[in-house]
DNA sequence: GTTATCTTTGTGGGCGCTAACAGGCAAACG
DNA sequence: CGTTTGCCTGTTAGCGCCCACAAAGATAAC
């Protein structure tokens, strides 16, 4: 025998072609869609592409063409959420283009394994890279990241090259301190994520341009690394440190969680002696005790427009999605008007050492 | 010219063979750490790959050996966390191998969709599944799933076939129920998981199990869709329908801070007037007001050890993992005696059409 | 010293597909 | 009526790698 027998092997275009009586090639113009192909003919090969349940083998494609019809994504960690957003918006769209996706761990943050992830990539079996690393350190890669490999990097704020796959945390933002400013809050606050998180330092820098711009108080934030345990803890700090602060806008929900969690240790009540807005709208912002005022803004949609900014930098898709994704304030129960008249802006009233949970003036809530 | 200039070609394995004065059979072999090469003639073709930077070829190693070394993922959707948590697991543990995961989302949970994305995995680019639809269409699929294709259902309680990748409820689920009912609970509710689901159903009989074993009222419980929001509805609906209820365990964490919210829009105090349970112990779990009782379970090691199932079916790794992965309970703050000594066990004490949120006798929490 | 065995290396073929080109044929044009 | 143009189809040559086998030399066995 000439070939040795093989169990089930899946039909190829030869076996098609050979059903159909035409050749290979001819086959392959009628399973890519092509041009040139008599009706007559191609209606006898997809009869036999039928009867043989056809399916191509993606490894001799992508051998032929050198295109692998995948997406490499770098993420350094899944655990929060907005990168699981980002990551199903990405996932639901590029099925929409008949591509795949392929994940890459990146267990420590360093520049090191970024490189090394996306090298792995370069040669292995993606056409394109999103890079899910949101920190700074990702600037001090040199660019471009890999030849002749389009990269976008998700809420990757301030890198020059190429646009980046981002929400605009400014419309949201700004309504949310113009809602507390209209509330009559003058102190107020802000809980910020990591020091080398680029998004974070976006957040930041439009909370302290607002209040500079009205030459409000500006006290510099607490850290903490997006987690609610962080939020929990520099959350304590505040109310202990500064009694001054009837508003608190958090780097995003969870921290905001955190500190509603730390008010609720301290005998602060949420929104009466202290106002709590977030940031992402994750599911529970809508449930939680007391509903969590915070901005909104589409993850999913980041997703999906990365994958189509890189469909289109690889000259599959003819246009490029515009960026970046527009935020909103949703305001819910976490936001009243300050206890009291805000003391003047003035400073050296701060209690040092006083004992953590003492609970501050009270005043039942009015709207 | 014999060969078109090619801007930046990777190198093959020809080029490296050429550099290093062998064939490109030698430096396959080098390349594959086999066997059977001097030493030196090794020495000459690792300086050469090194050198010339190779990268091995996907694509042409899969169209020669007919492996991909890549595992898919079928998941209905990654809104849920648990279902985040199994797949960052299983990233982690496929890199561990030198193997990738290409996910492919499946908008509609049903059975057409699953065998279509199935199918569509089996002649394209993937050596084993992961099913991730946790639903009880699975169980109506024909087995084997796929000829050939080895896949492992995520939390698929109760098919028959081969072992399934999923965490064992009843340790964590029981002492939950045991420490209920040494505080004293005599009526314990439950908040079900969508009727469809296997998981939710394992929980709810593990619940109705336990009480009845110990021939405690079983009130038909009210079901939710996993979501925090319909965790507030059933929530509600439970505190306006069922006053007798002291404790609730509810099937997942969300569904629980839904309970918790319905409460205080109730005016029901946790655990005070009522005890909640949860199951995931999910982050939010720990920092919400109260911290919530829950149980918990390792869904990262559920992944990973998922991965290592598939491994083990394909031939690469000689051991399959142990099954299941076990639960445990943690009692925090939202688990308290019950507020007054439990009724005895008789009906007719419903009140129909009470208003909604009215308050319900309260003491004080007394630990 | 001769034969058997092992180690080291190379050769040819093929995995399934596509790109580029080459014909054949019909219709359209001058 | 010859030629150009367009459509349809087939041929050839790889893509980069691994498998089976062959061939050489080195070593061991007798």
């Amino acid at each position: 025998m000439v070939n040795p027998h093989r169990v089930h092997r899946a039909a190829s275009m030869i076996d098609v072609a050979r059903r159909a009586g035409v050749s290979a090639q001819t086959v392959s113009r009628v399973v890519n869609d092509r041009p040139h192909v008599d009706p007559a003919t191609r209606a006898r090969v997809l009869e036999a592409l039928e009867h043989l349940g056809y399916r191509r083998n993606p490894a001799a494609v992508s051998l032929a063409t050198g295109r692998y019809r995948t997406i490499g994504v770098v993420a350094s960690t899944l655990t929060t959420h907005g990168a699981v957003l980002v990551l199903d918006g990405m996932t639901e769209e590029v099925a929409r283009h008949g591509y795949s996706l392929t994940l890459s761990p990146l267990r420590a943050p360093t520049l090191g394994a970024v490189s090394e992830a996306l090298t792995s990539f370069a040669g292995a079996g993606v056409d394109a890279v999103v890079l899910g690393v949101e920190s700074e350190l990702v600037r001090s890669l040199p660019r471009p990241l890999v030849p002749g490999l389009p990269v976008v990097v998700v809420d990757g704020a301030g890198t020059t090259e190429g646009p980046t796959a981002e929400s605009d945390p400014a419309p949201g933002l700004l309504a949310a301190m113009t809602h507390l400013l209209d509330l009559g809050h003058r102190q107020v606050r802000h809980l910020a994520g990591p020091p080398d998180s680029a998004t974070a330092a976006r957040r930041r820098e439009l909370w302290r341009g607002f209040l500079t711009g009205r030459g409000l108080d500006v006290v510099e934030p607490l850290v903490t690394d997006w987690s609610a345990a962080s939020g929990l803890a520099a959350g304590a700090e505040l109310l202990r440190t500064d009694p001054a602060a009837t508003a608190v806008v958090a780097a995003n929900d969870q921290v905001a969680l955190g500190l509603v969690r730390a008010c609720a240790d301290a005998g602060v009540r949420v929104p009466d002696d202290l106002s709590v807005v977030g940031f992402d709208d994750v599911e529970h912002a809508g449930v939680a005790v007391p509903r969590l005022s915070t901005v909104q803004h589409d993850l999913r949609e980041v997703g999906r427009r990365a994958v189509r900014q890189l469909l289109h930098d690889l000259g599959v898709l003819p246009q490029a999605p515009p960026w970046p994704v527009p935020s909103a304030f949703v305001p819910r129960e976490s936001t009243a008007p300050p206890p009291s008249p805000p003391p003047s802006p003035r400073a050296g009233q701060q209690w040092s050492n006083s004992y953590p949970g003492t609970p501050r003036g009270s005043r039942s809530r009015s709207r």
